[in-house]
DNA sequence: CAAATAATTTCATAATATTGCAGAAAATAG
DNA sequence: CTATTTTCTGCAATATTATGAAATTATTTG
């Protein structure tokens, strides 16, 4: 086995689980232990992770708040990007919102899908630089550290100049009457005008989310199109289908 | 059996698996691993595959990526990014340039310094991120994948709204005469539009880039205030000071 | 066609790089 | 503080690369 491949394989667990073991990738690539850290350490000196005691973690990917939140829920996150995903075809123009669900999607874009994506999530961004056929738009704007995602009066105006097949809407909240709602003001303007710039608008959200309501409002309920959740629960979800949303 | 049928074989090899191994193709071929090696030498050459010590593996998607590019005069480009740091005073608006040179160079902001920052670099306002004190404000647009910048004609709308103290050029080429050059058309308008905006241009630039050109043209040298390289080297740098630019 | 020339390939050998191991040093957890 | 784990250091075993000379194969030219 090349040098090479056994860094390609680290970086690869890396991006998969948010971090490495020495004693996992000496199994795993049957190599001593004091190869791998020879390996960490080239990767390391070139900037591509973080080398810490017993193995490595990643560089930038996520900052605290986001990278706190990125663990939680994985599993449903990927349940819930599993139905995403089936909504995909090549040469369709997506729209994504930032956000950990949205993340858990792109990661999990086959390589050979061929899709232009407008995404404010500069991870989103970063992510999709590795995939081979996906054409990326970032719209532009003021950084908010906590969520990763520009916003602002240039965002907007990108947005608006999109028209896209699918949007896909990272959601904080969600309730029958109150609509879809944020924490944050001018989070929640780009992210309605998201929902104006896409044909069908269908929101990722974990079955905890439903029911929830925040300060500032994103759009009404039925603004929705569909909502991709990772547990269908006739009873919390019958609002939503009385409403004439999809659930699935 | 020709040297082409070789070629072709041992493209296609890699094609299908992702590496090939000298030994192996030694056999396959019925030539020896110095012929082999000789073989991936002249491919390597051609850009058609990466040598690695035991064989060879395929080169990202994007020709020269940004992590391919990350790891190399890593050295050099701390210095200068050293260099650069000096300039730097809390309150100032900068706008960086794409790179490994701003890279490196956002990499070693202080903890404490308190800029806002322009940039079409999604690796740099993913950085920047982490940075406790940073104002990012990320011009959107088109993201390339090779430079990991965003570019077109957003990009350069946002730039002309932007007054900032200082603008870091990353720069490809740079020549007495020919002056700032570049190996794409629109990187090299939206650089063009970054010089704009800046009251002080400062170009990063390694030794080995000084005396170089490339196809489309930036700016002429004239309209750099200071060039930061990593090692002054007298004869090489006097065109440059003879035209009024600092030289550090 | 054959001799001369050039290019390519092989082989032997020296230089270099990678890997694994043992033991000391350092960090961490209880 | 002690026990455990991880890291660092130097070193030996092995694999790979570089080099130069000889052998082989192609190409040119009269």
């Amino acid at each position: 086995m090349l040098k090479e491949e056994r860094l390609d394989y680290i970086l690869k667990k890396l991006q998969a689980d948010n971090k490495v073991l020495q004693t996992e990738l000496s199994n795993d690539l049957q190599v001593s232990e004091d190869t791998v850290r020879r390996d960490l350490e080239s990767l390391a000196q070139s900037g591509l992770l973080i080398k810490v005691r017993g193995g490595a973690i990643p560089h930038s990917p996520h900052p605290y708040s986001f990278k706190e939140r990125i663990g939680i829920h994985e599993d449903d996150k990927r349940t819930i990007a599993g139905k995403a995903l089936s909504f995909l075809h090549d040469g369709q123009t997506i729209i994504m919102d930032g956000g950990t669900s949205t993340y858990t999607l792109v990661k999990m874009f086959p390589a050979n899908l061929r899709l232009t994506v407008i995404t404010n999530s500069v991870p989103i961004a970063m992510q999709l630089m590795e995939h081979p056929s996906t054409e990326v738009i970032l719209t532009g704007g003021r950084v908010f550290k906590s969520s990763q995602v520009t916003s602002g009066l240039d965002t907007i105006r990108m947005l608006e100049k999109v028209r896209a097949d699918i949007c896909f809407l990272g959601v904080c909240s969600l309730h029958p009457t109150a609509g879809i709602t944020g924490i944050d003001l001018g989070e929640a303007e780009v992210k309605h005008s998201m929902i104006r710039s896409g044909s069908r608008v269908m929101a990722l959200a974990t079955i905890d989310k439903m029911g929830t309501a925040e300060p500032f409002k994103v759009c009404d309920i039925t603004e929705l199109d569909t909502i991709i959740t990772d547990r269908v629960n006739e009873e919390v979800m019958q609002p939503y289908l009385n409403l004439g949303i999809k659930v699935i």
